[in-house]
DNA sequence: CCAAAAGTGTTCGGGGTACACCCATGG
DNA sequence: CCATGGGTGTACCCCGAACACTTTTGG
């Protein structure tokens, strides 16, 4: 055998971040302005390329820490894009990752790749680089798909929420009304939730109690039911 | 810009295949024997490396059409997978893929890099080499699930059956028993199949109406319901 | 006439949906 | 005391689950 494997002439690999986030009743997702060629002065999605020694976790991390300053936040694979004219260098493959996180918690930071980093509005998204529209809305479509049956809605939110903020982010999400009351029930009897007690203070009006996440919950424990349209 | 982009060293990029077939009441996945190291004498999925050219499906193809004969059939992104040991020879990435096919209509040959090219119910899967049994498990995880709300069952069978083999399809990979008649209605409410009018002859019994595919069948337009173990 | 599988309808119960009133708080 | 949003309970209906008898065919 006289060649190593990495030897060969392979595509390149890039790994290609969706990252939402939530805030004011908008999700919004996280884009870049880029400094240079390709699509230099276009938005499109934070990446990186695949080191040799890296996991695409390892990656992901390395994007959002280096561009962002973000870490600890859920991630999960997307699908992995193959378009031969999908960058204009030459063969690159992305593979898709998408983030949830709470904008809150970080100081979103310009790299030293970007112009800017900002986040837009899922419904009033800029013309995107290279085929980033597509991973756009796979991971849009997948994040609508998931929280159904899947408990990932929290981390979206801060660490204490109430009903009514996790109500409120099913809607925004799938962009569609939910009955509060049922909603309520069914979030409650799955135990997605646990009461912590504490109310949120300062309101002019009642209250709310203050719920956390059940780590305990697992997947497909509950099922919220939307009309689909 | 001094190199090409391909200069710089990538890892290796591999497309594994985990390709169902359905024969006898028996769900079962196409192994290749190897010939060569690593995993000498081992059973793996069939995969092979993507040339610079060449898209993923492309690749599956290729694998498909040189190693088993096969064209024109189901095939679905997985998973994309990155454990840095996952391949003794170096860096590679896997994606994966998987069929639906249909073993009657198909010779599978060993072709020159396999000594033996074998069916095995995934019930009794040998010890494979690579990683090649997570992405076997997640392949059939993700087959499973997917029955319940797109209708890819029909890849499986003949382009005429009958709605019990469609059931008994269905009790085969869900493993779980199926109430014949909520099942029949359920089909034909969701206009799953179209009945040609013609029947399945020669039985010692009653003859049963042979089915079709209903083409313009979306998913989501029906949804299998299942205890969940 | 018998065995074997195909084809068909009805009943029941649980869960989902729709819906309205009272409560707590700050101003 | 009023405005605002939070918190709670019930009735109905539909869909899904359970279930048994008749029909067709070959031998």
């Amino acid at each position: 055998m006289a060649k190593l494997f990495h030897e060969y002439k392979n595509p390149s690999l890039a790994v290609d971040l969706v990252i939402f986030g939530y805030h004011d009743n908008t999700l919004s997702v996280l884009l870049l302005n880029r400094k240079e060629e390709p699509f230099k002065d276009c938005w499109t999605l934070p990446g990186g390329f695949l080191q040799m020694e890296e996991t695409f976790l390892g990656t992901c991390y390395r994007i959002l820490k280096t561009k962002t300053g973000m870490d600890d936040v859920f991630l999960e694979q997307l699908y992995s894009f193959d378009n031969p004219g999908r960058d204009p260098r030459g063969r690159v493959i992305a593979v898709g990752y998408y983030a949830l996180i709470n904008p809150a918690r970080f100081n979103i930071i310009a790299g030293s790749m970007a112009n800017d980093v900002k986040w837009f509005d899922v419904h009033k998204m800029p013309k995107l680089g290279f085929d980033h529209r597509d991973i756009f809305q796979l991971a849009l479509q997948r994040l609508k798909s998931k929280i159904l049956y899947d408990p990932v809605g929290f981390e979206l939110l801060d660490e204490l929420f109430t009903i009514t903020e996790l109500h409120e982010l099913y809607e925004c999400i799938l962009e569609t009304t939910i009955d509060r009351r049922n909603f309520r029930r069914k979030i409650l009897d799955a135990e997605y939730v646990i009461n912590t007690g504490t109310k949120r203070e300062g309101l002019q009006n009642r209250h709310p109690e203050l719920y956390k996440f059940n780590k305990k919950l697992k997947k497909n424990s509950f099922q919220i039911n939307v009309n689909v349209s």
